[in-house]
RNA sequence: GGCCCCAUGGUCAAGAGGUUAAGACGACGCCCUUUCACGGCGUAAUCGUGGGUUCAAUUCCCGCUGGGGUCACCA
């Protein structure tokens, strides 16, 4: 039997959580409960430069906002910590020093400047930059010579100069580099501390890790990885590269694009049930022809091969309907409660139903952020033009309107009851006395009490919310704007 | 530039050596409807390009073109 699948999200707390990112934590986590597995959190904070202060509560809220609840992690602990990477620095030490003894790795003591005239040089004769190897075969009497001297030195790893290395990758299957190709990369740092490259295979190794889902920038860099795991002699996890999510062909989705981030896209009004549906459909397709997922239903449906190879575009479109869906499909009173106070951004007076108004919202909003603008007429009416009035498959004009409206401001004015079923039958048995189209009252009743072309509701339900005063008021403007 | 990866409609994408080349978003058209929306129905791709292999390739192979990634004592 299989061991237990254990799968990891490492992010770094930048105070920003990419959706790019987000969707690797989710596929990463997918994986895991696919499996029955664990879902590992490892905070890889190590990089002082870019520390932000409350980045990790970012991280935490984010992924706990969606339900990507982990197993393990730094805030709840778990049999493999600390899980956090700032605390676990001590420890790598050992495992590069082991790596020279068995002859994989080698102290080098080449100073900065030296590495960066190297580069120099190799970058204006046009080959790539790659450490040339001078401290690789070092005698064993003058590496003692420089330790005792104090000489400050990393750990390189010892790349095999000739043939090739070949890794798998769950989607991309086997990939074959020549190891001249490969540099001798630094291990442990001059302060003692791993790279990251480093830190990361051991990191995965002592937490037991199954399965490492990551950017697909990372693919450059897996045969190293490859090496590492041969050399410390460990089981390779299976590698799961994903691609990255574009603005368009050539551009990453940047965080300047302004839809780059979970929050960016939260502030903008979209459901973060939406947002996850959405972003797994990201360079993921499922079997089915079902696009709408929970993440329950995720987990069931999800499989590595409907991974994509290539970068996926990001379709605000796309996320806008998807979005749309999730609003239709919420209970009205659970879309009030989000509604409103986008509703209140433009409705100031409070002599109107905000319920009602949502209610009428609901079936056509795609994004809360859109309704400010749908209901902006409820507060004053806008200025319009009689054009509005005009409507060929209704057959109104100018002329039908005013006369509609004149016909229509009676019978209003008589209802003693301002309700919308009243409203409806004042205006129908009007339209049936007159032998008219229903279109012939009602198309401009209700430009004259919204000034809009699109309004949320027609004639009657907005006349219902406006009341009767306000009504009647805009009604009366709008015969005298025809005359 | 070296190395690696990728390439089906505007976008996300399914797909198999021989199919009417799914579906979704968007677009367009029609229907429904007191507008818009919602809903329903329908329309639009020969699979980047040039060569192979094959009875047959969009599906396999190679070149080209295009795009992406990567080449730090950053993570």
């Amino acid at each position: 039997m299989d061991k237990k699948v254990r799968t990891r999200f490492a992010p770094s707390p930048t105070g920003y959580m990419h959706i790019g990112n987000l969707r690797t934590a989710l596929f990463t986590y997918l994986i895991a409960k696919k499996n029955g597995g664990d879902f590992i959190l490892r905070i890889e904070d190590t990089d002082r430069e870019r520390y932000v202060e409350g980045a990790v509560d970012v991280i935490y809220n984010t992924l706990r906002d969606v339900g990507l609840n982990w197993d393990e992690g730094p805030d709840i602990g778990g049999p493999v910590g600390p899980y956090v990477q700032s605390e676990r620095m001590g420890m790598f030490k050992q495992y590069a020093e082991e790596l020279v003894k068995k002859g994989e790795a080698y102290y080098c003591f080449c100073d900065k400047d030296r590495l960066a005239e190297l580069r120099d040089i190799q970058q204006a004769s046009g080959i790539t930059p790659m450490y040339d190897r001078h401290c690789r075969d070092l005698s064993q009497e003058e590496i003692q010579k420089n330790l005792d001297a104090g000489l400050p030195y990393v750990i390189r790893q010892k790349i095999p100069t000739e043939g090739t290395t070949t890794f798998h990758d769950e989607i991309y299957g086997d990939i074959t580099v020549e190891n001249s190709t490969l540099d001798d990369q630094i291990l442990l740092k001059a302060d003692g501390m791993p790279t990251y490259n480093f830190a990361n295979v051991v990191d995965d190794h002592l937490m037991g890790i199954t399965h490492v889902v990551r950017g697909n920038e990372y693919l450059a860099s897996a045969p190293k990885y490859e090496l590492l795991y041969k050399a410390f002699g460990w089981e390779v996890p299976k590698y799961i590269h994903v691609e990255h999510i574009m603005k368009d062909k050539q551009h990453k989705l940047a965080k300047r694009d302004g839809d780059a981030s979970y929050q960016d896209l939260m502030q903008k009004g979209y459901l973060k049930e939406a947002v996850l549906n959405y972003i797994a459909l990201l360079g993921w397709a499922p079997k089915g022809e079902e696009e709408i997922f929970s993440l329950d239903e995720l987990i069931k449906e999800f499989d590595i091969s409907g991974l994509s190879k290539a970068p996926a575009i990001f379709d605000p479109m796309k996320l806008k309907a998807i979005n749309g869906k999730y609003i239709k499909a919420l209970p009205p009173e659970k879309f009030a409660e989000y509604a409103i106070p986008y509703i209140k951004q433009s409705v100031k007076r409070e002599d109107v139903d905000l319920n009602k108004i949502a209610a009428l919202l609901q079936a056509r909003t795609e994004v809360f952020t859109d309704i400010p603008e749908q209901v902006d007429f409820i507060d004053t009416l806008p200025q319009y033009e009689n054009s509005l009035y005009c409507h060929k498959k209704m057959k109104t004009d100018e002329t039908t309107s005013l006369d509609a409206l004149q016909k229509a401001l009676p019978v209003l004015e008589s209802i003693a009851d301002w309700t919308e079923e009243n409203i409806h039958s004042a205006l129908f048995s009007l339209v049936e006395s007159l032998g008219v189209k229903n279109g012939y009252i009602l198309w401009p009743v209700r430009v004259a009490v919204s000034g809009k072309a699109f309004t949320p509701g027609g004639a009657v339900e907005l006349c219902a919310i406006l009341g009767k005063e306000d009504s009647l008021d805009r009604i009366r403007k709008g015969i005298a704007q025809l005359s």
